[in-house]
DNA sequence: TCGGCCCTACTTGTATGGTAGTGTCGACTT
DNA sequence: AAGTCGACACTACCATACAAGTAGGGCCGA
């Protein structure tokens, strides 16, 4: 009766911290839902270990609050921390770009292509969540071909704190975010570092114009 | 006959996690060494499940590498990945010190002065541990004066990378790097963001000019 | 002597039982 | 009727037991 039959790929604590993160994220589970291990364990279908696992995992990234003896929530979006999220990513971001155009791998530069076309898709059908995806894997790239995958690791965890605002904004505003990074790559192509931060200046600061509109309309989701 | 008798703080695990953490940092568990739950658990006078999630937290920040199934052992230190995330850590921080410089909270600008002459005296009696653990506390409080104490965060789990290279660098030469403390400090207080982000560039540059004697010195810890 | 197979001793991963701490709700007292 | 005390149910946390998978060594056969 219950859904996971092929467990697919990783151990289950991976997997069930994958499929909460993306609960969480697309506010499957919103802000201030209270999580039982037990719950969790018995809905996957595994021990309440790997879900306790799992759960610290989500903890680290601080998108969940393990209260100890007490309980797990849903912790709620706060502005503030996603302002200072915003500022640290773009800080280094920026900086990735800048050396992205000083010079950039061959390879990670075609696939570049490929991803912002599939992109450009999903927005068109107005797919949410694999437009995210691409999203991610697009900046990822980005660091990747610019020589600095480990930049985009320390940007994942802080991502955590914009991803479900970002959610909420992508209502019917998709296709200016793709031309956005259309010209963040034509700047790395021209080989010209202060375009190519700039662009990615313009980029990130998109989030800002959406913000208070989404805390206004959205107004039980925020701390 | 153990010697953890009174845990003081925190979960079992967390304490495993930082012994373990000091004890990486430190060298003391040089980078290649297996670690086996079972020792570790036995060591620690606490079960194997505790050490394990400790393990995995240290998994995270890639200070050890877990191999399913088969063991789980110290990571190497890694030039290539140093050399990033000195670069993330730079660009994070020079933007972090210009934030500072425009406006810093007052409390913890007393609380700077404090740890940079606490700072001093450690080095004066060349104590490593204690200097390293308020270099810390130095950079963390400035990026919480500046209003962006997630900033500090997100360099926390990228610094697991340099910091056991930084260990075998303090050799002598600590005093030079309060200095340098103190300079971005004077230019924090003279409210240029230009001149903050300028000192941080040159503090954080600094870990370069030793970087390749270390590595000829200890060819064993590098992969 | 060399190559392939199986068996054993390890490892991490998962499941389950029990413990201690915390909040809540109800009964009792004033 | 209001305040206080106590038992209960819930939680995360830890310990223990079991399962699954891997690496290495010894044995057997050619």
């Amino acid at each position: 009766m219950d859904a996971i039959r092929v467990p697919s790929p990783g151990s289950a604590a991976q997997r069930v911290e994958a499929e909460l993160r993306r609960a969480i994220v697309t506010l499957a589970l919103p802000p201030g839902t209270r999580l039982s291990e037990q719950e969790i364990a018995e809905r996957a279908g595994v021990s309440r270990q790997p879900v306790r696992e799992a759960l610290i995992g989500l903890a680290r990234t601080r998108l969940v609050e393990i209260l100890p003896q007490r309980g797990t929530v849903v912790v709620k979006i706060s502005v503030r921390k996603m302002m200072e999220a915003r500022f640290v990513r773009e800080a280094i971001e920026t900086a990735v770009a800048r050396r992205a155009a000083e010079g950039f791998d061959r390879s990670a530069r075609e696939r570049i292509d490929d991803l912002l076309d599939l992109q450009a898709k999903a927005a068109a059908r107005e797919d949410h969540e694999t437009f995210q995806r691409y999203d991610e894997m697009f900046h990822a790239t980005l660091a990747e071909g610019a020589g600095c995958g480990l930049a985009w690791e320390a940007i994942a965890d802080i991502k955590a704190h914009m991803d479900r605002a970002c959610h909420l904004t992508l209502a019917g505003s998709m296709a200016p975010l793709v031309d956005q990074h259309r010209a963040i790559v034509t700047a790395v192509d021209a080989g010209d570092p202060d375009a190519a931060a700039a662009a990615m200046h313009a980029h990130l600061s998109e989030i800002l114009r959406a913000l208070p509109r989404i805390e206004a309309e959205h107004p039980d989701l925020f701390e």
